[in-house]
DNA sequence: ATAATTAAAGTCAACATTAGTCAGAGATGA
DNA sequence: TCATCTCTGACTAATGTTGACTTTAATTAT
């Protein structure tokens, strides 16, 4: 509940910007850094440790000349549970037989139309993923996977 | 919208001069570089950047007296050449960030809807993935989006 | 006609300005 | 004490800005 460490303070002083602004926000990490008086990199652990996917929020940015980084918080849709299941049923590699009947039971819950099951399927083909290593595709599958089941559980 | 740089700014000026004018704009680089008041190859940057066929954009031009450079904004449904020209610019490996102005195009083409725009970015990053090859992670995401094209060629 | 001049745009490398990564030191709590 | 979380800074990567030099094309002078 209460900070006990500066990050958990750098952490809720994001959070508090978002409420204030619509759930999404701007930043330059060297002035977030400078006003807790913290190196920059700090404010990327922060951020990787409190503003996941699974804790709700999309991160984006920019290095360069006028960089920056950008938090947005979604909401999570009714049927999330739905998605936790089936990602606990992934694992670190997945078949494109079993990658299929999880797309399919999408279609069933009403999850995803059939043109998004199309979709899905024809880009996570052996073919299309074509890596030389068995391995290694069937474990692309299945972090690809997760991560679009990670997403689906979010509204927009 | 946001504009962070003075290459967003040129940009974003250059975005509103095609709206303006039926998606196609003719300008002198001098003129430009004077407006802005920076040196004139900078344009040159702002258009190698901002304005590629992944960000759905064709650019001609001419030296010497008279010269000139002319951006059009193309139409994936109405000119299969371009369609072809943009699957040709994905290659054989592509960056998380020129995959993602291909989606904003199809985007802005009608050939995919938001939700399914995010739904191939979340497959798509560099966390999802999660190669620890650079190599395969570009090669991988070569693939996905060449199949994810050529279907939406066929399909739609 | 041909050569010289002028008027564009193109290329590239150096430098500037951001954010990201990672390993290790330090702090904290069970 | 041990495991985990936090914090730091050196190094890396990506993006933006500038200017010197090159290439191309039109115009002018011979």
């Amino acid at each position: 509940m209460a900070s006990h460490s500066m990050s958990d303070t750098i952490g809720e002083y994001l959070k508090k910007l978002l409420a204030e602004r619509d759930e999404e926000v701007e930043i330059r990490r060297s002035d977030i850094a400078e006003h807790f008086d913290v190196v920059p990199s700090q404010i990327n652990y922060v951020i990787k440790t409190r503003f996941t996917i699974q804790d709700g929020f999309v991160v984006q940015s920019k290095r360069g000349g006028g960089g920056y980084i950008r938090i947005e918080k979604i909401n999570l849709m009714e049927d999330s549970n739905v998605f936790d299941r089936l990602i606990d049923s992934i694992g670190d590699m997945i078949s494109q037989k079993d990658e299929e009947d999880i797309l399919k039971t999408l279609l069933n819950n009403g999850l995803l139309n059939k043109r998004e099951v199309h979709m899905v399927a024809s880009i996570l083909t052996h073919d299309a993923i074509n890596v030389s290593n068995y391995e290694t595709e069937e474990k692309v599958r299945a972090n690809v996977l997760s991560a679009l089941l990670c997403r689906l559980k979010y509204e927009c």
